[in-house]
DNA sequence: TATAAAATTTACCAAATAGTCAATATTTAT
DNA sequence: ATAAATATTGACTATTTGGTAAATTTTATA
């Protein structure tokens, strides 16, 4: 049992040391996936020995599990910000938006998501299917009322939801294809075009047709 | 060397084992991705032995190269397709509908491409930053060419390519998350909802508006 | 059918790596 | 200052895994 799982305070090192292993982790498990992350990668980019880090935390998976446990919240929370009073397409945009910088402010955390959902989701299947579904269908729900109201155009909601993943997550996650194809110019200037283009794409998508 | 490479002639053998490897380590590379892939793994899925696999690969390197030389054409065929000859629209979304096909019909394939590029593309990185991005150059400039003319509405062509790999790979990429979020009515039933999402996205985007 | 070439397997080796343990050093509380 | 608790490390083990070598079996060919 890693001393961070007693019942017994936590000290200020420990609070200290299990950040700046979790930091490491994220580089290395996002750079590398989870079989390709070593221990010594971590300890290495942590500045720390391999039993150290394994003082705090029981094994390999414990440290990965953490992760992504930290992960989740974070990266629901701008679907959750969703909200069926404001303007439709403003609060698509906005939710767009939130997310875009998300992949641009947390691309390990995007990259660590993918990476374990690339590969069959073995520790997150029942997240997706619970609290993840869950939340989809909601927000589902309210996309329909929209469409009901005739405030949207007619889609399929979990396909536009899908949409805004993939594009967003992709700026993140495929970050070396698009430097290779644009160029490096710095990687802000990226993000910026990506904030216009996507606002024009779902704009166009779900502005209502004037009569 | 392995049996393969020397100049002498291929035996039919050979030709029918090289396939059974490269079938079963797409397999195993599209789960797992290179580190978390094993010999044994292909190995168990191809029904040979481990040394029987070396004798017609030099290393586990050897075979996922050769996976990846043989994906890069297939891949970029749908983009060579695109011609400024045809009505743009139409062309943008026959392009999507290849591609969105591409990721029904060769979802391994996909995911193989991803695992890649996620970990920074080390085996790939000349491929994207050479015939790509002359490609991606190329077909940039046919949109700018129909923006110019009016044909379609005034978009960052880098970014609408972007978006199509993204909306469309990520069916394949993200198939696990898909399932579990709108449940797991056959695959096909969402590829076929995902085209029809997909042409109203990038239609809308496109056309030009009526005066 | 005899023989050479090709294909396959059994039994290995060496390196990498997750994880352990006992000894030592450091911090904290009294 | 000192004792107890906490933190750290060096040395080690067991397992996994990429890869090899030599012997054996199968296939093709004359």
């Amino acid at each position: 049992m890693a001393r961070s799982d007693t019942t017994k305070k936590v000290t200020r090192i420990q609070k200290e040391k299990i950040n700046i292993i979790l930091d490491a982790a994220l580089d290395v498990f996002s750079n590398h996936g989870f079989k390709g992350a070593t221990i010594d990668m971590i300890a290495k980019e942590a500045n720390l020995s391999k039993p150290n880090i394994l003082y705090y935390f029981d094994s390999k998976d414990d440290i990965h599990s953490a992760l992504l446990s930290k992960l989740l919240d974070k990266w629901l929370e701008p679907l959750e910000v969703i909200s069926s009073n404001g303007d439709p397409v403003q609060e698509i945009c906005s939710y767009v938006e939130n997310k875009l910088e998300m992949a641009r402010i947390f691309p390990r955390e995007s990259r660590l998501f993918a990476n374990e959902i690339l590969q069959g989701a073995p520790r997150m299947l029942e997240v997706l299917s619970g609290p993840l579904k869950e939340l989809a269908d909601q927000k589902a729900d309210i996309i329909n009322s929209w469409i009901n109201a005739g405030k949207i155009e007619p889609i399929n909601p979990y396909h536009l939801i899908f949409s805004i993943w993939a594009t967003t997550q992709h700026y993140a996650d495929f970050d070396v294809q698009i430097q290779a194809v644009v160029g490096n110019k710095d990687s802000n200037a990226h993000f910026n075009d990506a904030k216009i283009y996507l606002r024009q794409l779902f704009t166009r998508l779900l502005e209502p047709k004037a009569k």
